[in-house]
DNA sequence: GTACGTCATTGAGAATTATCAATATATCAA
DNA sequence: TTGATATATTGATAATTCTCAATGACGTAC
């Protein structure tokens, strides 16, 4: 339970360029979705974009920065770190979620440890621009509401289907969540660490391992090309419900 | 892990009167604080109280009622049947809470089984006098989203607390939330049945009632009066850290 | 009071998982 | 390419937890 993962907390994040939020292409995905393009026309502080390598840190648990983050592209870990070095992953996010958004209901500091898994494209929206578009545009709380919602359906799943049941449970869970979420065009998706695993599931890194290693012997899981792998999912939906 | 609770999903609601927001003395803790007294004068629906027993089922996971219910007094569990008879509690909610949110964000039915663990009284609101007061009253969009925010913090102490570690670490956090969020002016809590116990932290009944009889041998954990139980905090934050 | 039902506790053995250690594989820089 | 490093896999054993079974405690109906 207790990794010693003394990865280095380090963020290099790259700027890329200020948000135009009224032209993005996937704005009905985001945040922002339906806000008139001239709702972003006069902003007291900008929206600006970067670029995260893979195991960059976003933002720190109990540290504080007036921004929230909402995900482009890549695949981001919300962690809570205990003292003790113990890891558990509380959340996997992807394209359209927003991070932070504790800030806007009062907390004075980021409730986990967001860190990038992929390489990931942020928008950084300045917690005083989100109330300055609030004012402006009520339908805005809604989003966010919309957001929270998303997210606790997401924290509710992780408890019934990630943190339930048999170690071999857990792992095909994790790998049908990984399918449904986080897919590519030919139903691909990366296969995580074994480390990152073990902190979702509440399993030693070495179980996971085993079963990672099973499945794929069995070729329930296996490699579509470098890095991205496919599973079968109706294979793994039967060991979730009878191991 | 899988548990043949044949509990009679039953529900015995009884009715106890119109409820009057603008006067309710919890009304600060409730979804409507500082809405306007008047704001409830001429609703679409009229918002009803009932009282529920202990074991009733409030509403049923997967089905449709046009309800959404703030609780009043008492504790309340949300959770996951699957099937198979397995059962896994995702969370536990005490007076102010509001619970069947998800139907607000276009959620079909009720993603949870909802169950009073103690004798509750509920306010039932119909979601079209939400959506009537959210017109009127752009402000209580916040209230929900603090809701939604609300639970999504408990969602994620339950998962890093109540699914991670040794069972004696869990059963040890499981009191610690008893007392903290569901302690009397004595600070004394009423014990859960180690079956809920069990469905709360995904571990066996037996294994539960091992560690609450272990805690009592060693009198972290003691009688208060019938039913109501106290334990001593600093012991058990101990026993959380190092097993 | 006694019989019954429900729930909590305890015991013992089986099964699962964690831990520690070794090896294999992959990755990366030179 | 070759090391050097990190990550994944595997093995063996210890520890934990589950499961099944028995017993105890408590309340309720009769």
């Amino acid at each position: 339970m207790t990794n010693d993962s003394a990865q280095a907390l380090c963020t290099n994040a790259k700027w890329i360029g200020r948000a135009h939020c009224g032209k993005c292409h996937i704005r009905q995905l985001m945040l922002f979705s339906d806000l008139p393009e001239n709702a972003f026309d006069h902003l007291l502080q900008p929206i600006d974009q970067f670029t995260y390598p893979p195991g960059s840190v976003i933002y720190q648990a109990d540290t504080h920065k007036p921004f929230i983050y909402s995900i482009r592209r890549g695949m981001v870990k919300l962690a809570h770190l205990a003292q003790d070095g113990s890891n558990r992953i509380v959340r996997l996010l992807g394209p359209g979620a927003a991070v932070g958004l504790e800030l806007l209901d009062g907390a004075e500091n980021y409730h986990h440890t967001a860190i990038a898994i992929t390489e990931v494209d942020l928008c950084k929206i300045p917690v005083p621009t989100i109330r300055q578009l609030e004012d402006n545009h009520p339908a805005l709380c809604m989003h966010v509401g919309r957001q929270l919602q998303e997210q606790l359906n997401l924290a509710d799943q992780w408890i019934v289907a990630l943190s339930t049941g048999t170690a071999r449970q857990r792992v095909a869970q994790l790998l049908l969540v990984l399918d449904e979420f986080f897919a590519d065009e030919n139903d691909a998706f990366i296969l995580l660490s074994r480390e990152d695993m073990a902190a979702m599931t509440g399993i030693a890194v070495e179980t996971v391992s085993r079963m990672i290693a099973d499945f794929k012997r069995q070729k329930l899981l296996y490699r579509h090309r470098e890095n991205y792998y496919m599973c079968n999912v109706a294979a793994l939906e039967q060991i979730t419900r009878l191991d």
